[in-house]
This record gives structure tokens, C-alpha cells and sequence, in this order.
DNA sequence: CCCTTTTTTTATGTATACAGTATCCAGTGT
DNA sequence: ACACTGGATACTGTATACATAAAAAAAGGG
């Protein structure tokens, strides 16, 4: 007998792993939207063979992030209309996520990710470093995310997040967008910090109508889909 | 030059028909949580090859419709913590969407074909028709799922409710539950047919709650899983 | 008779082969 | 020069073959 053995660490399969590899490249934005995401060449990149990788791409379109347009997959171009389609879902769902973390866990070391993710966030912003404001911005997300109970809804949180993604690699560059967002990361880790689910879930609310507001102000979207363009 | 000649009606792609064929069989509750889906098997029943089976279930369980518990898919056991979160999230995303319908849709001639769907449910519950019931269930649903104008939310809309279409297929024979789930889509009825959007949300939310513990109290579901037993 | 070990079977993960179809390009005719 | 047609090309959908690992069964030893 041995005293108490971990389950050993089983290396992920290929189609997860592509998976993986292919959303975290939609995340960063790294793939524009339009670009047909082939099989083979796919493939051929990643040193794997077609069957791991078609799996991925199914299992992403079928998240809704990727399109299949015709015979191929690909980043769907977002429109106004998705976009508000998008939040609403997230408008619905956020908030209360989030009030769940600020009626359990509102003690300052449970708190202490998300205040670390939102200083990274300040700082970040002060640097004007782009890519390292969306990061924080999602490490934010994930650190109150963690907090949630409800598995299943943080999974929605999630994946409608990343619907959008593509919109923050265009747009916080702009310090204006990313102005308006950090006041609303500040004003809900502050609700959070007060313990107080009402008005984590209001500051959740408006913070993500006015960061879609500036987003699609700043994409200089109205009523089609340049979202493509930088 | 030709009149006016329509599109070819193009086959659906093997894998598509493979995962709505097994949707349409989780929905009808014929596969019992725990047995293991093989590919070899389900490949076999189907006369096709393990292809696109396997992109079947690597779909289903992307969207948390199967578990994957070790090496195959199996339909995962309801515990009363995962209903607990499925409702949750039903209950936060259902009311808003039925809102968007009592308010755009509310002229009689849109409505009607939820109150045929509504008709059905009240001559199946007379008959004592088990399988009618649950089938003029699911069509109510997707009757006022038509008119709700955001496809992403009708999209989770028909998810999250499938995720428990098990319990129905458990406890819509008991009269006592039926009777539950009909008088609220009578109460959602009416509030449609009166235009009232915040009725509708607030009977939406309130035919969730009663349901959900009916369903619980029905299949006797407490901090375990014997949603198997029959 | 039970426990251990080895063998056999079975199922998945991955790669590859094959078929069908859409797209692109070149050639030909007007 | 332009339009149409025929063929080559490239990509997807599906099937199948192979390797590996888990599970089951059988053999062997105490």
C-alpha cells in the first residue's frame, strides 16, 4: 500500500489540444474573421494529422466560435446585430454570476486574484500596453469566474465572452475604450469588496453596456461588419 | 434562359444527421444515463462508419449534452447540485426571452401556433398520453422560441432546457407534475396573449421554480443521482 | 479456493486513403 | 477581346487501417 498517490497526469489528446491551441488564437485575435480555416494546412502547422483538427473546428463551431461558411470554417465576421445579440445574453447571465461571488466570498483573501488582475489591469493601461490590458482584462474575468459555484454558468460566461473577443484586440488600443472599461472593473471589484450582491450585479450591468457601447463605437460599426479592418 | 428554377435540396452531411438523430433520442430520454456510447456500436446501428459518430459526440459533448467519463460519452446522471445550475441558468435567460415575444409578437395570428401547442398539452394530459404530453411540451417551447428575435438565446434557451429533458421523460407520467407544468404554460399563455412583457417574464420565472421542484420532488432526487431508476 | 499475473479482447485515438464536388485556369471558338 | 467549356486542382466528407491502452478473461501459483 502507498500512501495516498495523485491520479497521474495523462498528456491531453490531440483534438483537445488543437482545440485549445485554435481558441486561444481566436482569443488573442490572432485569426481574422473571413480567412477560411483549412483542414491540411492547418494540419500541416501543427504537425498533427487532419482528424484532431477537424474535430476541434467542429466542436468550435458548434460553440458558435467559428461560422461554417459553406464548405469551410471560419471566424465570423460580427455584426451590430450580433453584437447586440451577444450582450444581451451576457447582460443576462453576468450580473447574477457575479452577485453569487459577492455574497460568498466576500473576504479580502478570496478577493485577492481579482484585485491583483486589476491592478495588472491599471498598469497595463498607464503603459499603454495593449496586449497586456487584454490580458489582465481576461486574467480579471477568470479570477472571479473561479469564485462562481454554479459551473455551468461560468461556462456560458465564458464562451460568450469570447464571442467577443475578437472586438477587444481591435479596440483597446484606444485609450478611451480602455478607460471606460477600467472604470467599470474598478467599480465592480469596490462592490465586491462591500459584500454587496445588488450592487455587484448593477455595476456588472452597466459596465457591460457601456463597454458594448464603446466597442462599437470604437469599430465604427453600424449596421454591417468591418470588423476585420484594424 | 430557365424559369425561375430553385436550389437543389443538398443531403445533410452524415455527421449532422448523426448528432440530431442522437439529440432527438437524448431528448426522448430512449438512452439511460451511464451506459457508455460506443462508436463502434452506435456506428454499426446506424450504417455508417465511426467518423462521423465520433464528430457526433465529441459535439454533444461540447455542449455538455453527454459526459465523457473516462474513455466513452455516456448521458451524465442528474445530481440535484447539476439541476440546481441548469435551472439557474433557465431561470435567468427563459423570462427575458419570452419577454422579447409578449412584446414584438402579440398579435393573434403569431401566437397561434403556441396555443395550438398549448391545446395539445391539455388533450394529451386528458388521454393520460405520457409521450404526446412531453412532445406538446417541446413544442410549445419552440413555438414562442420562433418568435424570440436573438438566435444566440434561443440557441441556449434550447440547450439548457434539453439538459433536463431527462427529468421530463421521468416524471411527466406522475398527473401531479403535468399538472404543474400545464397550468403554467397556461399562465404563460395568457400573459402573451395579453401583450404584457413583464407578466410573461414573471410567469416564465415562476412555471421554472414550480417545475424544477416538482421535477425534483417527483424522481426523489436529494443530494444523489438515481435519475436512472424509472 | 483465492489471489496474482499474463494473455486476449475490445474500444478509443490518430493517421491515411478514397471519393465527390466546388473552384480555378487554360484553351478554344466566335 | 470576351464568353463558354473542359480539365486540372484543391478541399472536404467518409471510411478504414493501425497503434495503444484499458478492461476482461484465463492461466498459474500459493
Amino acid at each position: 500500500m502507498v500512501p495516498s498517490l495523485n491520479p497521474i497526469e495523462r498528456p491531453l489528446a490531440l483534438g483537445d489540444q488543437v482545440y485549445r491551441t485554435l481558441r486561444a488564437n481566436l482569443r488573442s485575435g490572432k485569426i481574422l474573421p473571413g480567412y477560411p480555416l483549412q483542414e491540411v494546412q492547418l494540419a500541416s502547422q501543427l504537425g498533427v494529422s487532419r482528424t484532431p483538427v477537424r474535430e476541434a473546428l467542429t466542436r468550435l463551431a458548434s460553440e458558435g466560435l467559428l461560422s461554417s461558411d459553406g464548405r469551410s470554417f471560419s471566424v465570423p465576421a460580427l455584426t451590430l446585430q450580433s453584437v447586440d445579440d451577444i450582450y444581451e445574453v451576457r447582460i443576462l447571465i453576468e450580473p447574477e454570476a457575479l452577485r453569487h461571488v459577492a455574497e460568498q466570498a466576500n473576504n479580502p483573501a478570496a478577493l485577492a486574484p481579482i484585485m491583483r488582475a486589476l491592478e495588472a489591469s491599471v498598469a497595463a493601461h498607464k503603459a499603454d500596453n495593449h496586449d497586456a490590458f487584454i490580458e489582465a482584462n481576461a486574467l480579471f474575468r477568470s479570477a472571479w469566474l473561479a469564485l462562481v459555484p454554479n459551473r455551468r454558468l461560468v461556462h456560458a460566461v465564458e464562451l460568450y465572452a469570447d464571442h467577443v473577443q475578437h472586438l477587444r484586440t481591435l479596440t483597446l488600443d484606444n485609450a478611451k475604450v480602455r478607460n471606460v472599461v477600467l472604470r467599470g472593473l474598478k467599480r465592480i471589484a469596490a462592490a465586491l469588496a462591500s459584500g454587496d450582491g445588488n450592487k455587484a450585479a448593477l455595476e456588472m450591468r452597466g459596465h457591460l453596456s457601456e463597454a458594448r457601447r464603446a466597442f462599437i463605437a470604437a469599430v465604427g460599426l453600424d449596421r454591417d461588419k468591418p470588423s476585420t479592418s484594424s
